[in-house]
Parts: structure tokens; C-alpha cells; sequence
DNA sequence: GCTATTTGACCACT
DNA sequence: AGTGGTCAAATAGC
């Protein structure tokens, strides 16, 4: 366990470095890019071995065990790394620090929030669907309702359609208030502070609604325990015109790494990797064509404008030119692309792309 | 003017 | 009465 303790550390070293030099380093997206990257490891390999613990621990939730499956699978290097990187500095920068963070209870602050699965660079999607603890948190407040009674003004409710709820991590650069892209567009129809939970929860419905009479819906939240996590709900199937093409649910986003950026780019792709292949294309810069369609949900895009320039339109172009918005959106945040892109989901580039053609209306 | 977002109010339900 | 989901007027960017 100290092992872990360290690599927080170090982690937490290398982003305090990072941050003394940024005005230094400004102009050098490599170097900051890289930075990034060490910090990304040491943060991983910390959840990686916090999992372990957890695993051997007690029984662990199924996507968590997902995740230490693939990440095993994928970052050896990470490992070797670490083997060699991080050696007695680290045990020295422990000890010194250990007693401070301790009477600062920051200790426990960053294992619990390590450990409750922070998304650091990983890209992974948790799909759950139908598991009784998976949806019970948002299914509490639909439970055991019935049709609505005819009013003059018909509000909601008939709301029985199958809840899917899936947990996506947000992004860890440049502006983390952006919505997970599915595939979809969607029109935001309110947000509400939502009991017990630090973060509201956003309303969005499909932006086809009146033109197709399509009653998707998704409900949108960051996790208490895991801000860099969004919890969607999705309600009702698409039938617009999108559904055609577009998942309901996006498949699980697959694990990337630079290495394996790099290999997918340079070599011929099985198909089971088209989609992860045309994204990397188009996140490396090669690409960019690729189709694909717009969330319009911005949780906190509100009348300041969101967080900055790296927030995502949110008037009409969004959704006509959405894959571009989002990478003008990832590339202006000034993070390196490669990781920031691994928080898009590579579904919406697999998808063939149609015009929306019910702008006006 | 059109369209999307915000937000207070309303409604269904427990 | 409390809470969550939805509506719709106000607002804002294009």
C-alpha cells in the first residue's frame, strides 16, 4: 500500500511541477504533453494497484473489475515505468510528506478519490444496464409510478420505458464540464439540484422530439464520489431519423494508449477497430472528415459561456459540423489531443453522418 | 427571427 | 410536504 501511496505522490509531484513551469512551458506543447502523460501513468498505475487492494478487499463491482482487466492488459509499460522512474526519490518524497498530509487529511482525500475510480486518461465507458444498484440511485425518484392523469396541460410521467444507464468519464483537460458525446443531438430541458448530490442533474431531450415525435430522452450527472464521471440515463428509443445509424447507447469506448495510437495509425485496421482507427485518425490530425452527430447538452454552458474558449458552441452550427466543434472544442484546451480525445467516444465517427434536415421548423 | 439554454414554476408522485 | 421531472417564459448568440 505504501507503493500506491507513492505513486499518488509522485503523481501529485509531477502535477505541482507542471504547474510551477506552465508559464514556462507554454509554449511547448511537447514538453506540457508529455508532462501530462507521466502524470496520467502515475495516477493509473496508483488506481491500478488501489483496485487490487479493493479487489482482494471485498467483492468489486463488475465495471471496476473491467477496468483493472483492460488496464492490466495494456499498460505494462506503465509498470516498467515505474520500475524504473520511481524508485527511492519517491520513498523520500513519501516519508517527507507523509506526516503533512496526514495532519492534513489529504491523504485519504486523494486514495478515496483514486480509488472511487477517477477516469485519469483511461477513456473507458461503463455500460450498466438493468443492474438493480447500477440504477438505483436515479431510479429512486421513478419508481413505482404510474401513467399520468389527463390534465389540461399533460406533463411527463407514462415514463416506464426502460432506464439505461451508463457511466462515462468526462474530460481531464481543458474545459470538464462538457457532456459525453454520443451520437446524438440533444436539447437541454432543465437542470435540477438533486438531493444528496453535489452536482445537478441535467434534462435533455432528443432534438428530433417535435419533428419525429422521437421520445428519447437522458438525464445527465457527475458522480459525488467521482466528479470526472458522468452518469447518463437514457430513456426511450430514437425514432428519428438518427436512430438509423446512431446507437441508443454507445458501445464501450476501448482503451487507448499513445503506443497504441501510434500502431493503429500506422498499420492496416481489422474491422473491429475501424471505428478506434477513424477516430485516432481524426485526433491525430490526419482526419477530421469522419461523420458523426452532436450532443448540444452543455451541463454548465450557461450564460457566462461555459469554461472558456474550449467550450462547445451552443447555437445551431454544433449540430451540423459536430466532430469539428468538438476537436476545435479538445484542441483549444490547449491538452495534448491524443489524451484529450480519449473522452470522445469513437462510436460517433462510425457512424454515417446525416445532415439534419429539420433545422428550420 | 430562429434556435438553444436557463431557470422558476408547475405537476405527478410518494 | 418533499422530491424529481417537465414546462415555458425569459434570455442570449447567431
Amino acid at each position: 500500500m505504501d507503493e500506491t501511496i507513492s505513486l499518488i505522490l509522485h503523481g501529485c509531484r509531477l502535477a505541482k511541477d507542471l504547474e510551477l513551469n506552465l508559464a514556462n512551458l507554454a509554449n511547448q506543447p511537447e514538453i506540457l504533453s508529455n508532462s501530462c502523460e507521466q502524470i496520467i501513468r502515475a495516477f493509473i498505475d496508483a488506481r491500478e494497484r488501489l483496485n487490487v487492494h479493493q479487489q482482494d478487499a471485498t467483492s468489486y463491482p463488475r465495471y471496476m473489475g473491467q477496468q483493472l482487466q483492460q488496464q492490466q492488459n495494456i499498460d505494462p509499460s506503465v509498470q516498467e515505468w515505474l520500475r524504473t522512474s520511481c524508485t527511492s526519490a519517491m520513498e523520500t518524497l513519501f516519508h517527507q510528506t507523509q506526516d503533512l498530509m496526514a495532519e492534513r487529511s489529504g491523504l485519504g482525500l486523494i486514495e478515496s478519490k483514486v480509488g472511487g475510480g477517477i477516469q485519469m486518461g483511461s477513456g473507458g465507458l461503463v455500460i450498466e444496464l438493468g443492474s438493480r444498484s447500477d440504477v438505483q440511485a436515479m431510479e429512486a425518484s421513478d419508481s413505482g409510478r404510474g401513467s399520468s392523469s389527463s390534465s389540461q396541460r399533460p406533463r411527463r410521467r407514462k415514463d416506464d420505458a426502460e432506464k439505461q444507464t451508463v457511466r462515462v468519464p468526462a474530460q481531464q483537460f481543458g474545459n470538464t464540464e462538457i457532456p459525453p458525446e454520443d451520437g446524438f443531438t440533444w436539447r437541454k430541458y432543465g437542470q435540477k439540484e438533486i438531493l444528496g448530490s453535489r452536482f445537478p442533474r441535467a434534462y435533455y431531450r432528443c432534438t428530433h422530439q417535435k419533428l419525429y415525435h422521437c421520445p428519447a430522452k437522458k438525464q445527465v450527472q457527475r458522480l459525488d464520489d467521482d466528479p470526472y464521471t458522468f452518469e447518463v440515463a437514457y430513456r426511450g428509443g430514437h425514432t428519428c431519423h438518427m436512430s438509423a445509424t446512431a446507437p441508443s447507447v454507445p458501445p464501450p469506448a476501448p482503451e487507448i494508449t499513445q503506443e497504441m495510437a501510434q500502431t493503429m495509425t500506422a498499420q492496416p485496421q481489422p474491422s473491429a477497430t475501424t471505428s478506434l482507427a477513424r477516430w485516432l485518425e481524426f485526433s491525430l490530425g490526419s482526419g477530421g472528415s469522419a461523420g458523426g452527430s452532436s450532443s448540444s447538452g452543455s451541463m454548465a454552458a450557461g450564460s457566462s459561456g461555459g469554461a472558456g474558449p474550449s467550450t462547445v458552441s451552443r447555437y445551431g452550427k454544433e449540430a451540423d459540423y459536430p466532430v469539428t466543434d468538438m476537436a476545435d472544442a479538445m484542441f483549444n484546451s490547449g491538452s495534448s489531443s491524443t489524451n484529450s480525445m480519449e473522452f470522445i467516444f469513437p462510436s460517433i465517427l462510425e457512424e454515417k453522418w446525416d445532415p439534419p434536415s429539420d433545422k428550420k421548423n
